[in-house]
Order: structure tokens, then sequence, then C-alpha cells
DNA sequence: GCCAACGTTGGC
DNA sequence: GCCAACGTTGGC
């Protein structure tokens, strides 16, 4: 089992969003990066767990805890013209873009800001707070699940 | 809204 | 294959 972090712009598709769902589930699509991909396609696992992570908002951080319910398989938005996740050179047969489904856990009792983590020197070496990362999804180790648990 | 840090695209 | 131009992300 692994670990992992992915952004989510609240405005956009939030905690609360995932939490109301039908089965609080939902599939994680629109991940347009390559590394990205690989992650979703080859890595995540059924019962992995999420750190959800708010970005692109008054305080951006840790808010939530989601776990992967169905892995790696082609994210069709891709070939949907009609969605703005379109990719014109996406091919049915031989998929580009993938997803995986997410399931909400629970929320946080608080934020654990991306302020509070940066200054925590445990976690210098996470990828989150490592200068100019923009990636959408990252591993997370276990000592950092932890540790960042703790600060609950 | 600004802009740094990337990633991608496409001309050559 | 190089690299300039452009687009995007996301903190501030």
């Amino acid at each position: 089992m692994q670990y992992w972090l992915m952004k989510s712009e609240p405005d956009v598709f939030g905690i609360d969003h995932l939490r109301k769902m039908p089965k609080q589930t939902e599939h994680w699509d629109g991940v347009r990066n390559y590394q990205a991909r690989n992650m979703l396609r080859d890595q995540m696992q059924v019962g992995d767990r999420v750190f959800f992570y708010h970005s692109n908002c008054d305080v951006p951080g840790i808010v939530g805890i989601a776990k992967v319910v169905r892995a790696g398989y082609p994210d069709h938005t891709a070939l949907n013209p009609d969605s703005k996740y379109y990719d014109p050179k996406s091919d049915p047969d031989q998929p580009r873009w993938f997803m995986v489904d997410v399931k909400f856990e629970r929320k946080l009792k608080r934020t654990i800001s991306l302020n509070e983590l940066k200054a925590d020197a445990e976690l210098a070496d996470m990828a989150l707070v490592r200068r100019g990362n923009r990636l959408s999804i990252m591993p997370v180790t276990a000592e950092q699940w932890e540790y960042i648990l703790s600060l609950e």
C-alpha cells in the first residue's frame, strides 16, 4: 500500500464536493502531465491512501483523506470534444491519459497548511515543499504520512 | 493580478 | 536535437 497527495482547487472540486458525491466517490480526471499520468497508470492501487490538498486558495494545505477505490484506467474526458480536458491527439486504442477513482474517507480536524508543512524540518524532503514543484499528484512516504497525521 | 518555475510545442 | 516562445500552475 502506498500514500499519495493529490491537489485540487476547492472552487473547482474540493473535499466537500467529494464528500457529497454519490457513494462519496469520483474519478480523478483531467490530469495532463506525463509524470503524474505515469503514477496514475502504473503505481496507484486500490487501497492506497491519499491526502486531499487544496491549492489556489486562501490557505493552501491538506484538508482530508481519501482512498483509491479503482486503479488506473483511461481518462475518457480526453476523448470528449466537449470536455475542457479534451486532447485531440488522444487515441481511444492507445489511451494517453489515465485516472483513478477516489473515495472520501474523512476530513482532517483542521487544515494542515502549506505554510506549516514548509516550516517543518521533518518534512524538508517532501516533494510538496520543494521549490517549484507543480505536480498535481505526488508520492508521500509512510513516515511523512504518519508524521503529518500526528500534527492534526 | 503578478510572476517564477516548469512543461510543451514547433521552427530550424 | 536545440532552444525560443508560449502556456500553465499555483503561491503570494
